[in-house]
DNA sequence: CGACGCTTTGACACAACTCAACAACCGTGG
DNA sequence: CCACGGTTGTTGAGTTGTGTCAAAGCGTCG
């Protein structure tokens, strides 16, 4: 793994090695990057998008308003995560994407994104694989917000952020820096503000979990996990060996 | 639309027309079938699943169990759906079917699946196209779930239901055959199968909806959209036109 | 006939929401 | 420099939606 790597580059070598063409396909589509600033909104629910955005870093939001006015989040998009690819054969976008952060990302059109899965068949199975992997967590939050008690979620929550942080190599020195609100958690969680409030003191009274000045510090992985009911995504989230395709 | 077509072909051909020659590939896929009985379950959560199901009559239940027991229900695959798509490019499946009915389908392997893509690709578009479909089902479960009251949730569910029923030709006359118990529906709203049934009675009392004997008749539309916040899917979920590919 | 699965109802408990208030922190502008 | 409003976090008190437990009714099927 070259440490000039991109993110998105890091996280789908991870799971398969890419040939140097790839990485350099990668690259060049990665190659003209802008900022979204803070609170901008760079996908309407709603209105046609045919683009993909890749981070690079920062985060983003990825939200669904409904019409009473609730808001409910779907996830959080970080470095390496692709958004806005499944409305792409849609006529309208079904989410909102939001800069949480100031996020840097690369635009790739629809057609650049056809050209990549025909002349890289290879390079678009493991975008493949990492749509079926973002759709599979959003499964796991349905169940999550469906079967779990407000504690539960948010263990899970946690647990889930970490790993996929760990994936592109933000966390360094087992935490890791998460630029959100309450209210934030409050609409991923599917809780109030208030609730979640009281949710994390919970969660540091009982020595598993702590957050101080957006820094996230897990205590007890273990237990953690188990409140949460967590399974690790390696059980079922990995790329089939090259062969089987 | 032929009469003898599949509903995957009436589905797909909904929104896209299909040549002779693609119907031929959907027909010959689904030329065998086999019948998997109610309750038996025929992709397993956890185990490896590189097969494709497509339903040609009965109702499924796709679901993914807790740790602690818990089931949370994703969706309940009626004729013309895919199922277990999604896992096809996991090491194994994230989520659990089960026959609610006799279910009739027919087995698509992977490399058959693959062939389709390459040999068909306009076909192969229109399938990615139901794949998007669905997922932007399970985000706005997921924004039910997450925001929405139990009420408000039920009256989406059949809501929505009877829409993917009406793609299929399974409405004929303003009501439809639903063979899902209160046990399900808690397990799909994220509810108790107890306040599945107090909901269900509000709704019977709010003259919106009644279901006796398994056949769903909704009888206020306009009022039960209201009260659930529903969008039509055609706002958003509508294939774009095929020049824009 | 009895056993079983599903629905329905009531009484009660509790998790999570709402409202209200305050503290800490921030950037901004006087 | 400090005053200020806005955002975020924190806590308490009271309410309500939903879950739990228990029991009965009612089909169906063996």
């Amino acid at each position: 793994m070259k440490s000039d790597a991109s993110p998105l580059a890091v996280k789908l070598g991870t799971f398969m090695p890419l040939s140097q063409g790839e990485l350099r396909c990668l690259a060049d589509v990665q190659s003209s990057n802008f900022t979204v600033l803070r609170g901008e909104q760079f996908v309407h629910q709603g209105e046609t998008c045919h683009t993909t955005f890749i981070v690079q870093s920062g985060w983003g939001c990825s939200s669904k308003v409904l019409p009473d006015g609730g808001r409910q989040i779907i996830t959080f998009p970080v470095a390496g995560d692709l958004v806005g690819i499944r409305s792409i054969l849609l006529r309208a976008a079904d989410h909102s994407v939001t800069a949480v952060t100031d996020v840097v990302v690369s635009k790739v059109e629809m057609p650049r994104m056809l050209e990549i899965f025909k002349d890289f068949p290879h390079l678009g199975t493991a975008i493949l694989w990492a749509m079926s992997r973002d759709e599979a967590m959003v499964v796991e939050h349905l169940a999550s917000i469906g079967r779990r008690s407000a504690i539960e979620r948010a263990a899970h929550f946690f647990l889930e952020l970490c790993d996929r942080l760990k994936l592109v190599g933000l966390v360094p020195d087992g935490k890791f820096h998460c630029p959100l609100t309450q209210y934030d958690l409050a609409d991923a969680l599917g809780l109030s503000a208030i609730h979640v409030n009281r949710v994390m003191r919970k969660l540091r009274e009982l020595d598993l979990l702590t957050v101080k000045e957006h820094m996230v510090t897990i205590h007890d992985e273990r237990a953690l996990k188990d409140l949460a009911g967590y399974d690790n995504p390696e059980d079922g989230a990995v790329l089939i060996r090259d062969q089987e395709l």
